[in-house]
RNA sequence: GGAAGUGUGGCAGAGCGGCCGAAUGCACCCGCCUUGAAAGCGGGCGUCCCGAGAGGGACCGGGGGUUCGAAUCCCUCCACUUCCGCCA
């Protein structure tokens, strides 16, 4: 949720953000008059409230006809009462719904536009030269007997995979990687629920417009993470946080789920785009003036752990209309796939700001004491689909795939990976 | 899955349907005292909403109901505890 009292000042801000985003910024004008709807309805509540209580004193002392007569009158003022709270609840409901329909204000420096407003920052490493036609993944990894789509397809349909032998191990070595560089750089480890309430999963903004995209088990009425940021935004929901420390750095290990609806015909070969795969994902608690910095670190963090699978990459800094119903602003790390001749997302850090702290109420004290309203952050350590740059990438006219060196004291040394 | 119980402020723990936003203790903050500290004494000590302010309102797990009036009665959901069963 934005923050209303910013919505009143500085409506015209919020404006240009709906515009950046390409989406309707009548909205503005929608909530601010739902605001000032629901206000004036919660003076009249109130009043009419404090008159009850007034009275319902009085009739606690009173006696006889005394009595009798303000009991007749209190019969008059509940109803009263009722309908005014009704009035107010009403008012409520409609602000609410409309405050979480509006996505957060992005960050003016954002590119505007959507999916291919996208600004390049930077490049790292050059495309490697193969004087061989190089392959996909796919058939690398199937000819390692580290990938397995068709059983996957056989057992649980399109989209999901088995991870085999040495492509389980190539996993489990990146997420190890990906933990450990965590824990070094003083992030607490944690393994997270996959299954989240209908509040949490709310929370973070992912009930919006993406709501297809999640899966929902309708029988319990709890939801699959798509990333452990889900779980990890509602850690600290309803509580006020200690950040006299600095910010708080959790990084989440889990798996992640998503529909992928809409997406058909898209990235059907390999894993690139799968319904299930895993991840360690940073995620930061902090102080709002805190946050940008705070972004800065977490794509150095992620820029960090790319260098260690040692594949040419791109930064670039997502336009308004592809950041998500949460972010303000967006980098992705974009790793050269030689198969496609393109660049893949790898990795994807967000600057939520107050956004979905002030969803999930989660609050700290600032040097007055006072409770604000925390920012949050997050970003990608590894995944599943790191494998796909690294196979490609790193692949021999043989069939086999290169180690990178970062990474070979996680496999037991290994130096090469040889089809069978 | 079945049965019983519990859910109050940072923690512990009272609370007859009106005098309860809520006793008391601990913790915490400020002051006095002290060479310093402890003890002792005095004061303070929740969150949210509306309001320029004065002030008003809401919140005793969540939601709903009964009543002129609910922390207190009823319903329901959730969480936790214990017991039984079942499965790992």
């Amino acid at each position: 949720m934005i923050d209303l009292r910013m919505l009143r000042e500085d409506p015209e801000a919020v404006r240009a953000s709906q515009r950046a985003r390409g989406e309707d910024d009548g909205v503005v004008d929608a909530l601010l008059s739902a605001d000032e709807t629901r206000r004036s309805a919660v003076a009249r509540a109130d009043s009419l409230r404090a008159e009850q209580k007034q009275l319902g004193k009085q009739v606690g002392k009173a006696s006889g006809d005394e009595r009798e007569a303000l009991l007749v009158k209190g019969k008059d003022l509940a109803a009263q009462v009722k309908a005014a709270d009704t009035e107010r609840a009403e008012a409520e409901d409609k602000l609410t719904e409309l405050h979480g329909s509006v996505p957060n204000v992005v960050h003016p420096d954002a590119p505007a536009g959507g999916e291919d407003d996208y600004v390049v920052l930077k490049h790292v490493g050059t495309p490697r030269e193969f004087d061989f036609t190089p392959r996909d993944h796919l058939d690398i990894g199937t000819a390692l007997g580290a990938l397995d789509t068709e059983r996957g397809a056989k057992v649980s349909g399109a989209r999901f995979y088995f991870l085999t032998g040495v492509g389980a191990q190539l996993q489990l070595a990146l997420l190890n990687m990906a933990a450990q560089q965590a824990i070094e750089n003083g992030f607490t480890m944690m393994i997270t629920p996959v299954l989240v309430r209908p509040e949490i999963m709310s929370g973070t903004g992912f009930l919006g417009a993406h709501a297809s995209e999640v899966y929902r088990l309708r029988d319990d009425d709890l939801y699959l993470v798509g990333t452990s940021e889900v779980s990890l935004a509602g850690y600290h929901a309803d509580e006020i946080v200690d950040l006299g420390a600095g910010p708080l750095h959790y990084a989440g290990w889990s798996s992640c789920f998503r529909r992928e609806a809409g997406s058909y015909g898209k990235d059907t070969r390999g894993i690139i785009r799968v319904h299930q795969f895993d991840k360690v994902e940073m995620f930061v608690y902090c102080r709002p003036q805190d946050a940008e910095a705070e972004h800065d670190r977490l794509l150095a963090w992620e820029e960090q752990m790319l260098a260690k699978i040692e594949v040419p990459y791109r930064v670039i800094d997502v336009a308004a209309g592809d950041l998500g119903t949460s972010a303000a602003r967006k980098y992705d790390c974009e790793a050269w796939v030689p198969s496609q001749q393109a660049y893949r997302e790898l990795t994807s850090t967000s600057n939520c700001t107050t956004f979905q702290a002030r969803r999930l109420n989660v609050r700290y004290r600032d040097e007055d004491g006072r409770p604000q309203i925390a920012a949050t952050l997050n970003g990608t350590l590894a995944t599943t689909r790191w494998i796909v740059a690294i196979l490609e990438n790193h692949q021999d006219a043989d069939g086999s795939v290169r180690v990178p060196e970062a990474m070979r004291p996680y496999l037991g040394g290994r130096e090469v990976l040889r089809p069978a």
